[in-house]
DNA sequence: CATTAATCCTATCGATTTAATAGGGATTAC
DNA sequence: GTAATCCCTATTAAATCGATAGGATTAATG
């Protein structure tokens, strides 16, 4: 299951994107236009701009801006940050590798070599898609 | 994440899959030789065999067999039994569909677009590898 | 028929995670 | 100096997860 957390970012992301021009924009406004709570999305977009997507303006008139293009940024990336691990298990994870505590060998566990599978595949999504795709048409 | 149950559900039907023979395969025997606590993976067991994909036979020398021949045995079915939707958001799940309280209109939202995309691609996955995939050498 | 070994079933528990809220501090435009 | 806005930490309520408890039922076997 996708975590409202990761589920509100991404829209967040979405929003900012397509509001054009250079004026940072307001979580306010974010929350009210995607119904999302306020305070809730505060702590989102924190997060957000400490692993370096979006830049801040504080005090008023200020607001959230994205720190590079689009099309610079995978949703692989922002996934890791929101969600955590792409993989379903922590042995077949990338970046988050763990070893099994059950599991003596895991070149012979069958889970191990079905998750395999399935990260590639949602990696080959998550790094195809940019926030340019996410917000064009 | 894929739960301890499913990982742990998967992991018995591949053992019973590679146990040759017509005997049915005991609770204690796959606990012990999976690292799998007895008594958890007896509700699961439970759940696979109500779900349609073992049989069981009561009493001494009882256990548990496989109904159908493992090739007929998607990891896709599997999967929904015992982690649920295979989609990771309601409103892209074909056997569990659900609207989101937010979103006004899904085909406007730019996660409900990335998330069929994923969607797909793991169903692909899924209904590609049967249990005899997964416990053949 | 008594014993043993197995599945069956329901309930419960503790830990963790999730989604959300609370309450204020710091900063800036005007 | 006031209002608007981000910043930060803490807390809470509910849900989920992993595991355990305790027995009821069934069947093989001597």
């Amino acid at each position: 299951m996708l975590s409202k957390k990761t589920k509100y970012g991404l829209k967040a992301l979405t929003y900012i994107a397509k509001s054009e021009g250079d004026n940072p924009v307001q979580i306010s406004e974010i929350s009210k236009s995607e119904n999302i709570p306020q305070k809730f999305l505060e702590s989102i977009m924190l997060t957000l701009r400490k692993s370096g997507f979006l830049g801040s303006k504080k005090g008023k008139h200020g607001g959230y801006y994205l720190i590079k293009e689009p099309a610079q940024i995978k949703m692989a990336d922002v996934m890791r940050v929101l969600e955590g691990p792409i993989a379903m298990v922590p042995c077949v994870s990338l970046n988050f590798y763990e070893k099994c505590d059950d599991c003596p060998d895991e070149h012979e566990c069958s889970v191990h070599k079905l998750m395999i599978q399935v990260r590639d595949n949602t990696l080959k999504v998550l790094r195809n898609n940019t926030l340019e795709d996410l917000s064009g048409s």
